[in-house]
DNA sequence: TCAACTATTCAAGGATTATTGAAATATGGA
DNA sequence: TCCATATTTCAATAATCCTTGAATAGTTGA
């Protein structure tokens, strides 16, 4: 991830609507969801959620797959991974104290295993 | 760190100058900078430099304090902390893998003393 | 092929954000 | 007090982003 890419990804998080959508994704896994299905649960209109995916597309934090008439979306875990390591990376530059409650974070889902989870 | 604020950390990070000002100053550590350095090292106006510290003030990443005729802009490590708590939390509703190389990171990080870092 | 379904694209307008340069404010020293 | 320094505020303009509704495009089943 370089600046570029983050500047886009920290743009796309920083409407409501698409902020929304992305923590939708995320909890949805890898089954995804339809465009309609996230217009109805975020309550937006159809061609306005279709002008967020797109943003959230081209930042790399999402992608599409038809399925049949529906184009179901995804939540792009490596995109995420890699803005949490990109923030982060800086900080490491000198100052571990930012990384700190981070690391906290990290230490309590890093080792949860599917068995765990349930 | 509510959604309120990770929407505004996240818009504050969008643009490039500003993202620019916060990795000076996370870089420069407690000390900070005082306003008219960074204009100097980031190559904006000085009205333009006070036009996006002060939206990153508002967003809380940073903090200012008056040192004579100079205002110190200060990273707010806390804040930042946060904002990647806040996107790490959502990744473990289910989904270890999202945190895996953040957790890496992290791992490189948190372990480090000041000796260690000399 | 036709109709229904699902979703995107487009153009127009409104709203927000960024840049610029001039004027104002605050501080410290002569 | 007066001047120089450091920074902010303000108003105007430019640029970008968001929303809306109508038109368009792909997919499926009758």
């Amino acid at each position: 991830m370089d600046q570029r890419q983050a500047l886009a990804a920290f743009g796309a998080l920083s409407q409501e609507t698409r902020l929304h959508i992305i923590r939708m994704l995320v909890v949805s896994g890898p089954d995804g969801m339809a465009a309609g299905s996230i217009a109805e649960k975020a309550e937006v209109s159809p061609s306005n959620v279709s002008f967020h995916l797109k943003e959230l597309e081209r930042s790399g934090l999402i992608t599409q797959q038809r399925e049949s008439r529906s184009i179901i979306y995804t939540a792009n875990y490596e995109a995420l991974g890699g803005l949490i390591r990109f923030l982060m990376e800086d900080c490491c530059g000198g100052n571990a104290e930012i990384c700190a409650p981070a690391a906290a974070v990290a230490a309590c889902c890093a080792p949860a295993t599917k068995e765990e989870l349930q």
